[in-house]
DNA sequence: TTGACATGCAAGTAATAACTTGCCTAATAT
DNA sequence: ATATTAGGCAAGTTATTACTTGCATGTCAA
């Protein structure tokens, strides 16, 4: 079964796989990467990691710029805030549920 | 391939289904439940529950205690904590990552 | 002390996910 | 112009995961 039908199943599956971790890890040390240079890191074919990508970008982890015959990718890391409200802060203790308000609150007066 | 090697991944798979996901969420509504209580609540067979318990209680996100003929399962969230640390902080914005600390500070000071 | 209840074990099936291979198109560099 | 480089498409294969069924064991209540 398991159908994959809201935006939270399909994060959570594109967050499940160790080569898709890696991606982002190394997105996130260098973002706009090429393909090509993202496959030098991951022993598979080139196609695996096409597949791999094309998950993180449906999850909306990732986004893509056609450049030429290049394709720059950049990592997205507001997905990751919406698995923090509903997964971690919920089931944190309430003390920690109030640091997570109260960090909200700052966010909004600081931007 | 995708061996699961570390607890990270054991966690992270343990989170990728949502039949997984719904019973954390009934044990945090209420804690301590047993097996045949989670079953009334999932639409599967009873071994089916039981297999995604265990796969839970591998990633640690569930302990259990046996009760005579029962078995109670308690929801334990620590590990999401590790997930928050390695996954949310880490890809934050740096003005998020500073409230990060503080919120470690603060819970080291409060325990 | 027996019958119903709560759960465990093991093997099998069906569905999904990960990965590959081969060929195709478009952009660039010489 | 043409060879090379970057990437896309589509099928097929293998591995993994989700789920089931049938039977076994321990516990409790009458």
């Amino acid at each position: 079964m398991a159908e994959p039908i809201d935006d939270t199943d399909l994060l959570f599956k594109a967050l499940a796989d160790p080569s898709r971790r890696k991606l982002l890890d190394l997105l996130h040390a260098e973002d706009g990467r090429t393909l090509n240079d993202l496959c030098e890191h991951l022993d598979m074919s080139r196609q695996g990691v096409t597949q791999h990508l094309d998950l993180l970008e449906a999850a909306h982890l990732v986004a893509t710029v056609r450049s030429g015959r290049e394709k720059l990718h950049y990592l997205n890391p507001v997905p990751l805030q919406a698995i923090y409200e509903r997964w971690i802060a919920k089931f944190e203790k309430p003390r920690l549920k109030a640091l997570s308000k109260l960090k909200r609150r700052l966010e909004q007066t600081d931007d």
